[in-house]
DNA sequence: ATAATCTATATTAAATTTATATAGAATGGA
DNA sequence: TCCATTCTATATAAATTTAATATAGATTAT
């Protein structure tokens, strides 16, 4: 039931991009460098993003990746759906056949209604509620001491 | 993401033995058929629902497994926190120390929070609704033609 | 005794995850 | 033009986890 690596360096790597969303397309390998995690790795986590439309890509010098609409109009439940390749607990909420019984079991509306309460939460957040709320309150107090 | 298998036999095996509350130590064979479910693969799962004493067992002739509690007292999202070794969906949910970025991740919250919602719904549903909701509604439906 | 049932541990096969590696395509600028 | 830089595509591999199966043992009603 964990996450995989896919769905939490691409909520990461969203938003280190949504963070430079003025700046233009950015480095792949400065968002791998700011967020430690490899290079390669990224480029294989970028694809799916990039085929739904979320990025678009400038190759050669200079070149980049950038967000196609403003942080505010990506949720963190989108970009999970996609990275994780489905919104779903279990694969016979997607495909009711790959199970025979599907249409008489007790459990299985509870796996539904389980994965749509996680995903209405995801969905309510929005990249740029990340940016705003910052960091966890351990960081916001790092800050505020910094500040002061 | 997808729940493992321990999660939902699991949740099968107690629902089963919620319909069978009142007989008494049940075998663990005849679940396994009634389930379609590996025996030798339930008596691994059932391990942790003994020690965490949802369930007491009786051995020789005549033994079997019997729930601990009524199946009004028993809900769905203690026995997936059981079976999935935890209620988070990453690790630094459980053990901030795992990830150096913990304390100043802006997305370490959302997952715990996700999981909170996904967790908040399976608390509420107890092995005793499982038994009055029943089947799925393909399932009544079915359910309905028999009696009428 | 012995057959039935649960218990404990070891092993294994398959699938999935998490990468790394290699070669290639596009392009801005010298 | 050429070349360094950056993205793209595909292949490979190592590690981990999942999902079982196998074997031997413990308990107990009859």
């Amino acid at each position: 039931m964990k996450l995989s690596t896919k769905s939490r360096y691409g909520a990461r790597l969203m938003l280190d991009m949504a963070q430079h969303y003025q700046d233009g397309p950015i480095h792949l390998a400065n968002v791998a460098k700011r967020q430690g995690i490899s290079a390669k790795y990224l480029e294989q986590i970028i694809i799916p993003l990039k085929k739904a439309n979320y990025i678009r890509s400038v190759r050669g010098p200079k070149g980049g990746h950038a967000l196609t609409r403003p942080p505010e109009e990506i949720t963190v439940g989108e970009i999970v759906a996609l990275l994780e390749d489905s919104a779903s607990l279990v694969a016979c909420s997607d495909n009711p056949g790959v199970c025979e019984r599907s249409p008489v079991c007790p459990t299985r509306s509870i796996w539904q209604e389980a994965a749509q309460a996680m995903f209405d939460k995801l969905n309510t957040i929005t990249l740029a509620d990340l940016l705003h709320r910052g960091q966890s309150p351990a960081g916001k107090a790092q800050e505020l001491r910094r500040v002061l």
